[in-house]
DNA sequence: TTACGAAGTTAACGGTGCTCACATTAGACG
DNA sequence: CGTCTAATGTGAGCACCGTTAACTTCGTAA
């Protein structure tokens, strides 16, 4: 009761109108999220968001930032300073099943064209990029870091996405955890399996 | 001449409608890509498409299929059966120019929600599926075939969203290409760069 | 030739994003 | 304490969208 007044214009719509969408998008997907359903579901005009927000774009921009951060509390929370490569791979699945988990919001964040110029979602995409290049130097210190930081996002990105349209198979968590886990081993240790022994990267 | 008669009730829609649809998406995005403005440039009334396609929906799905059809044509141009990591590293390149060259078909192909019962798609990207797993395959004879080549798949789809999506620099395909080759590159010798020597998988 | 069914048309419903002129009111300033 | 202003919310309205239903046209097979 102390957060919202609820008597006089409205209190603080903008923040309403974006956890209404939150609500919308996990209840309906994207398409769900309308800015009239919006407006309707906090109690005011379907003009009224427009004074908050410059159209629908910049309101599913707002819901995306949120996104980011939780995704990054995500992962951190697996583990703060990972340095080994089971760590990573325990990461991955994490990335990989909040993506699973919350499908609506992770195509909202990574689905659509991103507006560069809106700061919150460079900031907090910036973040995980650090976060990751920070796991990469720890677990590889002799690796060109930029590159491989680069791939090990774009592979567990990757495999959240195939996973998410169907590419892969997705129905029990289990199975997904073993698949991401076991493709990131694949991958690290591929050289060992090229036919010219040991491996190397001809050129 | 020979194609479409023009004089009775169309010739064949469905064709046409494909067509307009796959222009409107490559002049104006998926949002351009509305059922009326594509009845609209067949030169048909609003309601003719929906005796050829259930709704947009199917229309979008067949847009994808082709879709698919095309990037695997587009892989098998660069080597008909590569077999080593470097001609690996050119279809991954391939793949991501692809997905920069027709950002909104790439999209619809892979951003939104697929729908299983559409055949032609499922087949499609089987193919493409079957065509990265063959090549690994080569590449790797004693590697886990399943794992590495979704490993592949996904670093290589990764890594075509993040560019798509602003998250990588992709201002020029020379940079792009560049840093896709080298993300292969670092992950396929990640192992090397491991702290204990020989960077065996710890568990 | 006629009757049928596939393919196209017109009109309409409800929903959408967005804009503009207007009403209200919170809060700064005299 | 009163007043003015700028911010915030309203209402009506535009153009567009997807989709449906009832209607017309017309090639084709019996």
């Amino acid at each position: 009761m102390s957060t919202a007044k609820a008597t006089y214009h409205h209190g603080d719509l903008r923040a309403a109108l974006l956890r209404a969408a939150t609500e919308l998008l996990e209840e309906g997907g994207e398409t769900a999220l309308s800015l009239r359903a919006v407006a309707r579901r906090a109690g005011v005009s379907p003009a009224a968001p427009y004074r908050h927000y410059a159209d629908r774009e910049a309101l599913v921009s707002a819901v995306a930032a949120v996104g980011y951060q939780e995704l990054a509390e995500r992962l951190a929370a697996v583990h703060p300073e990972p340095a080994t490569a089971e760590q990573l791979a325990g990461v991955a699945v994490a990335y990989v099943q909040f993506a699973l988990e919350r499908p609506a919001l992770f195509r909202i964040m990574f689905g659509e064209p991103c507006d560069r110029d809106n700061d919150e979602r460079v900031v907090a995409t910036a973040a995980v990029s650090l976060y990751l290049r920070g796991i990469v130097e720890r677990a590889f210190p002799r690796a060109d870091a930029d590159a491989l930081a680069t791939a090990v996002w774009a592979l567990v990105h990757g495999l959240a996405f195939l996973h998410l349209d169907g590419k892969l198979d997705a129905s029990s968590p289990e199975v997904v955890a073993d698949r991401v886990a076991s493709a990131i081993h694949a991958v690290l240790t591929a050289t060992a399996a090229a036919p010219a022994a040991g491996g190397r990267w001809r050129r």
